[in-house]
DNA sequence: ATCCCCACCTGGCCGC
DNA sequence: TGCGGCCAGGTGGGGA
């Protein structure tokens, strides 16, 4: 489900009902997802949310006791966090519930690729110390970071964008969905991509990423932000689970890369 | 150091 | 209607 704007949609949608709101109680379904629901989660009861921010495909929460610590969540495939009111039952996938004082939050995950951790430290934390830039900061769009940090990797310009610690957000339809617009193929080496290719990939895949948070993300079959509510950005979808390219109406193609499948115009898309 | 492939898990869809 | 096979927004780890 979950790529930069989906995630950035689920943030928007919980910040301001959470922030500065204490937590009263942790109930823990089950243990078992990508990593396991610690008994240290149950440190979370009585303390109060600060802040929450994405970094990534990551939602952190800044919670504050006696000294700062940090709820870690990732949403896999299927993650999705969702507000309930009080005394609702549990629904199937249901793994943890964050009871505030008017309405729980709850994390739900069918595939259980997702994950919630508690770290003290956010710079130490394992997955959040390798996460490459965000490309809705830094100047990401000027292409100047996705010219000089891919001059000698001979990877497919899709994976290497799809590889977190160097760029974090970017997930397997909006690579697609850039490249379609830039016309680049799938296959190019990242070292062959010219410096006006990297100013246009860049810039077009920051415009598709804000422009899907605008429409609330993208609901391919399941994905909610917290609301309960459906993004539209898929309606957009140029190439991704097409069968004929919207441009030139020839045949779409589906390969593998890395395992992960990508469609493209072998017209418009030319290697 | 890099790169590729697989496993992790559940459910939906397609074809027989 | 049922069952097998394949597919799906992600990622860490192990082997080459």
């Amino acid at each position: 489900m979950p790529e930069l704007p989906e995630v950035q949609c689920v943030v928007n949608s919980i910040k301001d009902k959470i922030e500065n709101k204490k937590i009263k109680k942790i109930v823990r379904f089950s243990k078992n997802l990508r990593e396991p629901l610690s008994n240290d989660l149950f440190k979370l009861e009585n303390s109060t949310v600060k802040k929450i921010i994405r970094r990534g495909k990551y939602i952190i929460i800044t919670l504050e006791s006696n000294k700062d610590f940090y709820l870690i969540v990732h949403l896999g495939m299927t993650g999705s966090l969702l507000f309930k009111e009080k005394n609702q039952k549990k629904e199937k996938h249901d793994h943890l519930k964050i009871e505030f004082e008017n309405f729980d939050l709850i994390y739900n995950d069918i595939r259980k690729f997702g994950f919630v951790i508690i770290d003290d430290s956010l710079k130490d934390n394992k997955y959040i110390k390798k996460l490459g830039v965000d490309p809705l900061k830094n100047s990401f769009e000027n292409g100047e970071f996705l010219f000089k940090s891919s001059r000698d990797k001979n990877r497919d310009v899709k994976v290497f964008l799809l590889d977190q610690s160097i760029v974090a957000g970017i997930g397997n339809i909006y690579i697609m969905e850039a490249l379609f617009l830039t016309k680049l193929n799938p296959k190019i080496k990242v070292k062959d991509l010219t410096f006006i290719e990297c100013v246009n990939l860049s810039k077009t895949l920051v415009f598709l990423l804000e422009e899907s948070i605008k429409l609330g993300g993208s609901s391919i079959s399941d994905y909610k932000d917290a609301d309960n509510k459906k993004g539209s950005f898929q309606d957009k979808f140029l190439i991704y689970g097409k069968k004929t390219c919207s441009i030139c109406l020839s045949e779409v193609e589906k390969i593998k890369q890395n395992g992960r499948s990508t469609y493209f115009c072998p017209v418009c898309q030319k290697l």
